[in-house]
DNA sequence: TAGTGGTCTAGACCACTAT
DNA sequence: TAGTGGTCTAGACCACTAG
């Protein structure tokens, strides 16, 4: 483990106990070094992890403020799976398998994706319940260049555990869109929609490895009344 | 202007102009120091910008990949305005205000912003016409201490580009959630719903300046056919 | 093996905040 | 004025990729 992973990780949780509670100063970089015993260059490199998470604002002649993750909740932004979702909001729920076979890439997908026509992919849909009702349909394509094997067992479980922790895969970053789509017949069928409800939300994700190949599309469809995306965003300037 | 945001404006103009295109490599971290005659964190920093922002993906013994953004669009995400949104997007728009004038804050904007009930804000409504329908409503209410005037004319064109360029204000974060909502007899009036419209999308922002302090509370509500919020996320690992 | 990016150090100077 | 964070440098060693 890096130094400055394992000192944001300290931080990290020392703000999370209110160790530091919002609104007050984290030691100075100076004592941080000395804390440490590290140089200045790498407790900075902790702090900017700190600041790019939403954890802290740094001022010039001041320090480092501690910010109340608790105003709108904390963001469980980023790049975040259902799994993790439900265990951050302790939300009791259950996931079935309602498909797990290979296919073809078709034209369609292609053009989302890029990925060439007719190349074999995983597709994967999953249905979410909460409270024993449908409330999200998650649909996953998945090249099965680099996913090989995909276990119904593991599908039920988190599948980006599986891929990390199992596959050694190294998964790096996404291109989220999130709209608002009518409903047709097959989301009618497969979640438990209100029967005025006539639009759901999805959530359409390309997710990339380090390597830069897009190796999984993913549609997440929500019901509107369980919809909530919460995000912490910092100005670009410049 | 520091160094480094030179170094990464250049870069990022030499990207979106294609002089570096998608899945080319940019020059390696030495040649960008003799390139721009800089130490080596230097131009460090200036990857690690492009990189936070969707353009640069890193792979140690091989060098800067650059991505391509226009797989989903190009993310505007963060913290953007409507007035960046449509120049961004190049879409004919149009901007009336409904309503501007101060009021106290209610105990309902307090629970959400903290604010003093009672304490002075403005309250600004805008309705935000794409080929002369109002599809979007915007709800803003902003600390009178930090914005003691709100011209019209300024409400009527970018509030974000008046706080910055013209009263100074730093804007630092923002945190933000979205949701869908049931339609209520105000949207109606001031929208232009589809009669079978049932729910609208609405994004709460709460927007803080660089001393922490919360100085706006915005609410922007979408048509479900013209709601689209696009986002790139980088894998938090760790 | 040569070249790439990743981490870390020690030190310098500057701008800002408090008092 | 003392202390804070912001920028920048020069150099070191390491891990990874490629030919």
């Amino acid at each position: 483990m890096n130094k400055f992973k394992e000192i944001f990780l300290d931080l990290e949780q020392k703000i999370l106990s209110e160790e530091y509670p919002p609104h007050s100063l984290l030691p100075s970089e100076n004592q941080l070094i000395k804390l440490y015993d590290v140089s200045r260059e790498t407790v900075r490199k902790a702090l900017n992890l700190l600041r790019n998470a939403g954890y802290i604002q740094k001022k010039q002649g001041k320090g480092s403020i501690v910010l109340d993750i608790h105003r709108l909740d904390f963001p469980i932004s980023g790049l975040t799976s259902f799994k993790e979702l439900q265990s951050n909001q302790h939300i009791s729920s259950q996931t079935t398998v309602v498909e797990l076979r290979k296919i073809a890439v078709s034209i369609k997908l292609h053009e989302i994706t890029g990925w060439p026509v007719a190349k074999e992919v995983w597709k994967l849909v999953r249905q979410r319940k909460i409270n024993e009702e449908v409330v999200i349909l998650d649909k996953d394509y998945l090249l099965s260049d680099v996913i090989p094997q995909l276990p119904k067992e593991k599908a039920q479980d988190s599948i980006y555990d599986y891929f990390e922790n199992e596959l050694g895969l190294d998964i790096a970053y996404a291109q989220k869109e999130i709209t608002a789509d009518p409903v047709n017949k097959e989301l009618r069928d497969l979640m438990d929609l209100h029967p005025e409800d006539r639009h759901v939300v999805t959530v359409r994700s390309l997710v990339y490895l380090e390597d830069t190949h897009c190796f999984e599309y993913t549609e997440s469809i929500h019901r509107l009344d369980k919809f909530r995306f919460v995000d912490f965003a910092r100005r670009r300037k410049i």
